[in-house]
DNA sequence: TAGAATATACCTACCGGTAGGTATTTTTCT
DNA sequence: AGAAAAATACCTACCGGTAGGTATATTCTA
């Protein structure tokens, strides 16, 4: 039997409850207003286990990052394996990446509210490391297109912090103003942007 | 001689200097990650101060909202009394906040980082409050065009929402997207939106 | 039976908060 | 006006409690 936690699956081993549990804890008290005794209590074990499996507080909150990174990285790799036009494939980065936050909402609201707020007292990260990879994939994305001679020799970069933004902007709005969610906005968005991209436009 | 603080006005007072210290952290630590002994340190005042002013690092916490709430609530009232149409007055409104939000960029910060992250171990606080007042102050100057016929009867508060979305964004553009300022933004936006509230319109 | 996984019991450092005291200004009373 | 009383504005020193973290013993499991 290789097969990973064969007996006993009905819950989840520790060091998992742990990270889930702080996840959760840390997104909505944040890291200093989160103790190690709460995490250890809701998880269900005692305090050395977090300590055995993570070596410390700072080490707990290191490794969560390292899997929404992992996370992260999966994701665009799966997105980056899509074919079609550039735009299509925009959407569907969008689409996946919609679906990511849905799925781990917690690590989303955790990861924006160090991104977009105080430190809280958490260790030093470099939270821009997201922000890159998901430019590094719209530019993988735009300069396939440009290739392809699909859209205008522009600098990808330029082109990735605008497609950014408006992905920013849709998934902002859709987290803190559902009452007003328009599942058609980022295409709409999108294209609007590239009125002003595709080759066929000319100006 | 009966103005306040005749003698030596060289360095504020300690409570005002413990708001400052405080707003400050707050905003870039959040509150659990701020110590009140870090406070009084920067402040230059023994800890009893603090206590004494506000009787706990919560009251402290509390006088810093009673004074944003206060701040905004003056700045509203100054918006209200100005005179012209409704989308003139809106973006006199937008304008307004701009800058009050630049005066105070701690102050903003710290709420900000309270409404849309977690809740770093702060007391409750009801921060809707903020959206209020903005909601009816937009809604006082939308009614006005409403009665001198110069917009649709359309639900003040839903107009609001719109609006303040909109102010919202390019705020938020603003603050964490400085790069791609556009300080015709504003406008142009809400020009946009009032194609189709204006009555000229007939759609 | 070895080692991985867990528990009990504990440590030190720092947290928010206070006891108790003092210098200084303001008010009150005569 | 001038002394007495009281309020204001601060201090040093310390409290109980809890934070993150650990030494050590025990229990599972392969």
């Amino acid at each position: 039997m290789k097969n990973p936690k064969t007996i006993d699956a009905a819950q989840l081993n520790s060091r998992e409850r742990l990270l889930e549990t702080a996840i959760g804890m840390f997104a909505v008290k944040g890291y200093a207003g989160t103790s190690v005794r709460e995490i250890v209590e809701r998880a269900g074990v005692s305090k050395p286990v977090l300590y055995y499996y993570f070596k410390s507080k700072e080490g707990l909150f290191l490794a969560i990052l390292d899997k929404a990174e992992n996370l992260q990285k999966q994701l665009l790799l799966e997105v980056l394996e899509s074919e079609g036009n550039v735009l299509d494939r925009l959407l569907i980065l969008y689409r996946r990446v919609y679906a990511g936050i849905d799925e781990h909402r917690s690590l989303y609201k955790m990861i924006h509210g160090l991104i977009s707020g105080p430190a809280q007292g958490a260790p030093d990260y470099d939270f821009t490391r997201y922000h890159r990879h998901m430019i590094n994939a719209i530019c993988e994305i735009y300069n396939a297109g440009i290739a392809s001679g699909e859209v205008k020799k522009i600098a990808a970069e330029e082109i990735a912090y605008l497609v950014l933004s408006l992905i920013d902007f849709c998934l902002h709005m859709d987290q803190v103003h559902p009452q007003s969610s328009d599942p058609q906005r980022p295409a709409r968005l999108l294209r609007m942007a590239f009125q002003g991209i595709n080759k066929g436009t000319e100006n």
